[in-house]
DNA sequence: GCCATATTGTTTGACATCAAACGATCCGCG
DNA sequence: CGCGGATCGTTTGATGTCAAACAATATGGC
């Protein structure tokens, strides 16, 4: 059995003359048997619900992630938090300007090194994280609805069985 | 029990003279217990390796998707492809640029549309692609030798559920 | 046949991301 | 002390991605 993808449905118009055969669907190969193609398909699945979920809220996931690792760790400086987050540092220079300039996370200078900053949440940081986490909790519980409980807990065992404790040398 | 990150190690001096405690560990709030969380680092992890075993090639996994979609399909449309490959087809232009330049990919020009483009592979693009093929078997074998045949494909029958068909409205 | 509407490939602009390089700062070793 | 190497946050450049807009072309209703 051949895995295929189904043409993107036309709007309005019927089927184009085309002198592919009758072409309706686009095989895939050997790419529907890689591991790696089915994590992208949910991955993207699973985003794409997030963000729907946090769009109401103007905050993308990974936003979204490093506000949940700032407030659990306050005074975390950017290098550990790009570090958590699986970030570079320089990714996070831009991401943290934008969560600074809607005023909710501040960035401190540390008082033992003066290259340092400390990072923290601001009380309307704070807030929007609150009414986040209630949209993201509800996101949560919508895909683990499509598996059940003994199977999501088995899909993230699997899952971290792909990825070895995190290790980056 | 708090899932935790590991900061990174330290390349030769002892520990910094730092204010936040032990501090051995970075809490994730939240973050460990979402679904979406551990697919990301699951996916991070596979496609390192994948990308790994295709970097003698020159071959990112996008570009080598597209080859294995445009073989299976000779004469194929750009704007099919994009959708086989959920890409838009805007961000297929440059890598079919890419893949055309390096005489891996054709674009000819469909006889019965003069807007479309039918791809084919090259000689050489079916010669480089059959090079791949054998360097992702070996990055699959090594990915499924993690979770065994049983839990590979329960891995990605519960991975599909959570991509249901690839709908796109 | 004509014309409004769609579709195709492309261009352009906005982001997110990594990697390399930089100045400022810190630290250990002599 | 002082100096060399390491680390911090940042800047810059290269990619990969989407979305909106565009000209060329095709399609279908009239």
């Amino acid at each position: 059995m051949i895995t295929t993808v189904r043409r993107r449905a036309r709007a309005t118009a019927g089927p184009t003359a085309r002198g592919d055969g009758a072409g309706a669907t686009v095989g895939l190969g050997m790419l529907a048997e890689l591991i790696g193609y089915h994590v992208r398909l949910a991955q993207m699945a699973v985003f794409a619900d997030f963000e729907r979920a946090l769009g109401a809220l103007s905050l993308s996931p990974g936003l979204f992630g490093l506000l949940v690792i700032v407030e659990a760790n306050p005074g975390l400086r950017q290098t550990q938090l790009a570090d958590a987050a699986r970030l570079d540092r320089s990714t996070l220079v831009p991401a943290l300007d934008k969560l600074e300039s809607r005023d909710l996370v501040e960035r401190r200078a540390a008082p033992d090194d003066r290259r340092s900053n400390g990072l923290f949440l601001t009380a309307q940081g704070a807030t929007l994280l609150a009414q986040a986490k209630r949209a993201v909790r509800a996101h949560e519980k919508r895909i683990a609805a499509e598996l059940g409980e003994g199977d999501r807990a088995t899909l993230i065992e699997l899952l971290d069985r792909l990825a070895p404790g995190g290790r980056r040398p």
